[in-house]
DNA sequence: TAGCTTACTACACGTCTGTGTAGCGGAAAG
DNA sequence: CTTTCCGCTACACAGACGTGTAGTAAGCTA
């Protein structure tokens, strides 16, 4: 389907698309090379090594994705993600989360993002930075969850109709909230008990 | 410090430990039985093979969970969590993440709660198994993403003040609206317009 | 034509992993 | 005392992994 591309482009597509479904050290160079009809060795002539590929695929994908918009990293649009960019965010992501030095630049610029999100609104946060923090998160993990996300809603998330009851059901989440101001001071409360605790130790 | 307990116990929570640090294929027998400073062939003897003891962690991290008290599952309490428990549920979620048939059943027992709770709340929810499903994913990613919050914050939310910090932030994100109801609106439009086009293709 | 670089393959090496086997020592049962 | 079981160790095995090396064919430059 993809074969009217180079070689290297066909090896770093597919190590894309591995990396992200298995995971950095769960996709074998042997077969991101199978996956792109190459030689393993290929692959090291053109990228050196595991670790060389994985840094190519870092700055691609980031690239790839600053370039089609800087929607990535901003803050609280979720729509227009067709299934390409969808899977260049769950790689990005997923090389984040094992330790890729891009991915942790890609979420320092989320933070940013959110920051000035945040100055934009008028929330009540005790906590910018926690809060912040917790935001981009959450959002991350509807692509790491993919899996159990589309076991939960019986339908594959890369789906576009699926993926849009997942845009939907986060709208609903965002526009209203979830406790009520009594659940919120107890739960505070809560918090306060076990700080003070912890201070008295 | 915990060299008091049986052999096979220490085996169970180095495995547990370090399953949910590196991951189940990123933590090898050797490792865990080191860890617990027995030889690896005695893991082998009580355990029989590498999935017989993550089967064994599964069954034990979910039954201390549910002995200790059921909120593991409950849906919207995420306070009391001691260090223990809260390395106990990031190992089941990663257990989960990494295709442990235990853990789906844990995530059903989520969804199941969380369907409870809805039922107990007046909000106006669209398409409730997604949404519930969008809130459990986003709670067990507070324990995913453990890393990167950890850099966010600048020290381990295992610390129970980081801890805390994080909770504070979702209750400040949970009592409130992050969006007004004209952002929402809007953005309900975008995905009307996206759902639109995809039928019409 | 000759020389050199580049895309590409085949194959071997050392290491690490999960697993299998043989055996040791102590405690309990006869 | 002997037998038997159990906790436990040491060691060997096959496979998979990332990496290294040698070599081939094609295209470019002089």
């Amino acid at each position: 389907m993809s074969s009217d591309l180079t070689a290297r482009a066909r090896i770093r597509d597919a190590a894309i698309l591995l990396f992200a479904e298995r995971g950095i050290d769960g996709a074998t160079i042997r077969d991101i090379a199978q996956a792109a009809d190459v030689s393993s060795g290929l692959l090291r002539h053109h990228f050196g090594s595991k670790e060389g590929l994985r840094d190519a695929c870092d700055e691609w994908a980031l690239s790839e994705l600053t370039k089609i918009g800087g929607q990535f990293t901003e803050f609280n649009t979720l729509d227009g993600l067709t299934p390409r960019i969808q899977l260049l965010q769950r790689y990005l992501i997923r090389s984040t989360m094992d330790g890729s030095p891009t991915g942790a630049a890609m979420f320092d610029r989320m933070l940013e993002y959110g920051h000035q999100w945040l100055a934009t609104t008028d929330l009540k946060v005790a906590d910018p930075e926690a809060f912040v923090a917790v935001v981009a998160v959450m959002k991350m993990s509807l692509f790491t969850m993919r899996d159990l996300m589309s076991r939960a809603l019986g339908s594959d998330v890369t789906e576009p109709a699926t993926w849009g009851r997942m845009l939907q059901a986060t709208l609903d989440l965002f526009s209203q909230p979830l406790i009520t101001e009594e659940q919120a001071a107890q739960a505070r409360a809560a918090l306060d008990r076990l700080s003070a605790g912890e201070e008295a130790s």
